[in-house]
DNA sequence: CTTAGCACTCTTTTAAAGCGAGTGCTAACA
DNA sequence: TGTTAGCACTCGCTTTAAAAGAGTGCTAAG
């Protein structure tokens, strides 16, 4: 990640060009940038400096006779080394932090909020993928009778989510026959993590005693398996409307794939919990999004851990033409704002 | 909603009009319809004939020398007595079926599986309202200790929904104290609704023995809390990427006030609860809405009963000219399983 | 009552012209 | 040697004009 630094003035042009093409979405030219920021150079001096940009590659050209655009190359050099550092208003702030107070709810809740406030901030969608249970510590599982021959399975992880499912049963049951098995299971998985116990506890206990009766083993078998598929559904989106207003969405057929990314089934989940990998915030710019469908997009996305153990990952998506600036701000401060939130839960 | 049956021939040509509008989403004109619809009459006729069906208001004209579309009042009387019924492909049914099959999981995920088979099958957004918490019935409360000073809340309704939060305590607990609080809740609270319990409940508590520790009102403050909200959280929504295929949002100006009708915060909740007062199926048209965010859309909804007593309501969303044959038969096939899967759930 | 014919209307498509923003190059200037 | 003014040129976008096409309403004849 070790970059050449420019010349100041070659600095100052890729600066200008790439603050003014953020803001009004159009090809800049020398003209425009001779008139607004105050460089003291001649149009054709910035000419000359913008052609050298583009030779090396920051900056870019729609067709000849129109403005610059940067390029991947050039937004990554603004993002990492002349973008203005911006921080939120205190208003913005205290909004956040209103959204955040309520501590009575669970987990769930919390995410909902973290999405929702993050895309109120940056006006851009927001995603907030839920940790995967796998690497979450089992807290408790809970059973409870429904009717003779049918009971609900509640199971808490270390950090407060919770899932639950029914299991019909073959035959019924007593309630001491159940609060038994609910005591054991209890104190044998307590503080395992769940891969543990899908990967090594499940054969162990079943060559115990303690799984004798098949009644456990299915039991064990719905926690695990409820796991498994929680973990492909554990992304939230929120103000997906707000890519709209982007004029590169103008026309439907640029909208269309965006929003597809951000619907049911598309890749996106699995591509942030790839990302998980680097903990603290990343900004990926353009093509140097693995997935295809994403060539056009920059997410800027920042971890939050819980529990100590799990790993959870905030973002924003935006067109390659993002406020950098402003939204690499609203990440770090809401993921920032959220371990904090978190660390209440993981006391375990 | 009785209405004058119109003139035979005058009913082949607005079916065949609405048909043909429904499948090119172009204004139809005399020829077409003489040509691709066998009425054996010529273009002069049919042009007289929907002369008079605009003048009667079933028909409309988008502008001079323009083909003539469905007004709404066109659009009612086809839905109510022209439009061809149409069942679903063995192929559609036993998709539906395949989906509904896992009978392990609780009724949310059961809900997520509705709105998404709704929308596959429809092509068009399927909204799944679940049922309000207040018609529902007060099953089990679960304490759960997460560390010395806070405990986790589960709430179960009859229906088999699951509700959770985390209450901080003032100081510290002892278990078995937990216990009997729990308990005495669980006595006090089972087979009630939970309006029930917000209402009057809650005051005859207070001032009877049961809750004279500010431990337990605070629990049961957490309980009905806890459903307020998710009122209005309730409604699911999935595939909102199918209005895009839609040539009447073509434009995004057009797709937007459509797109925030899906989103968070958008009034489509609290309109969907309304409906739910009338059981069964309903089509309402264009301006019928009573939302005026509406005026443009067609729902299709039909309502599902959980416990006998709480209902919900599933629904799809289109535009105006929606493929209202297909997408009844979709919605009542999907009702209908969806109520049976239920009464799985509802053995109390 | 039905239908062929025809003039008329109005939108959509196509073509051409003109505009304007911006560039690259050259030559002059400090 | 670096900077700047000037100018010819490019190319997308907008405007204008013309033509095409679809469909209607009306009239008159069958």
């Amino acid at each position: 990640m070790a970059f050449k630094r420019m010349d100041e003035r070659k600095e100052k042009i890729l600066r200008a060009t790439t603050d003014e093409y953020i803001a009004s979405a159009e090809p800049v030219g020398s003209r425009t940038i001779a008139r607004k920021y105050d460089l003291g150079l001649s149009p054709a001096t910035i000419r000359n400096e913008m052609a050298d940009l583009e030779e090396s590659g920051y900056l870019q050209q729609p067709h000849t006779s129109a403005g610059r655009i940067p390029s991947v190359l050039g937004y990554r050099y603004y993002v990492d080394a002349l973008m203005e550092q911006r921080s939120l208003t205190p208003q913005e702030e205290s909004a956040v932090r209103q959204e955040f107070e309520d501590r009575r709810r669970g987990i769930d809740e919390l995410l909902v909020r973290t999405s929702r406030v993050l895309s109120q901030l940056t006006h851009y969608p927001a995603m907030v993928l839920a940790p995967e249970m796998d690497n979450a510590i089992f807290r408790h599982v809970q059973l409870i009778p429904i009717d003779p021959t049918a009971i609900m399975v509640l199971v808490v992880s270390g950090s407060g989510r919770v899932e639950h499912g029914v299991m019909k049963l073959e035959s019924a049951i007593s309630e001491s026959d159940i609060e038994s098995v609910s005591n054991s299971l209890n104190r044998a998985l307590k503080g395992r993590t769940f891969s543990e116990i899908k990967s090594t506890l499940f054969n162990q206990m079943r060559s115990e005693a303690i799984a004798n009766d098949c009644f456990t083993e299915d039991i064990l078998r719905l926690i695990t398996n409820s796991l498994r598929s929680k973990n492909e559904e554990n992304m939230r989106v929120d103000g997906t409307i707000n890519i709209i207003e982007q004029p590169e969405f103008k026309e439907v057929d640029k909208l269309k794939p965006f929003l597809s990314l951000l619907s049911e089934g598309s890749n996106l989940p699995r591509y942030l919990s790839e990302l998980t990998n680097q903990s603290g915030l990343q900004v990926i710019i353009g093509e140097e999004n693995k997935l295809p469908e994403m060539t056009d997009c920059s997410v800027v996305t920042a971890t939050y851990d819980v529990g100590g153990r799990a790993m959870g990952i905030i973002g924003v998506l935006g067109p390659t033409r993002m406020e950098y600036n402003r939204v690499v701000t609203a990440v770090e401060y809401v993921a920032a704002c959220l371990n904090e939130m978190l660390l209440l839960f993981s006391k375990e």
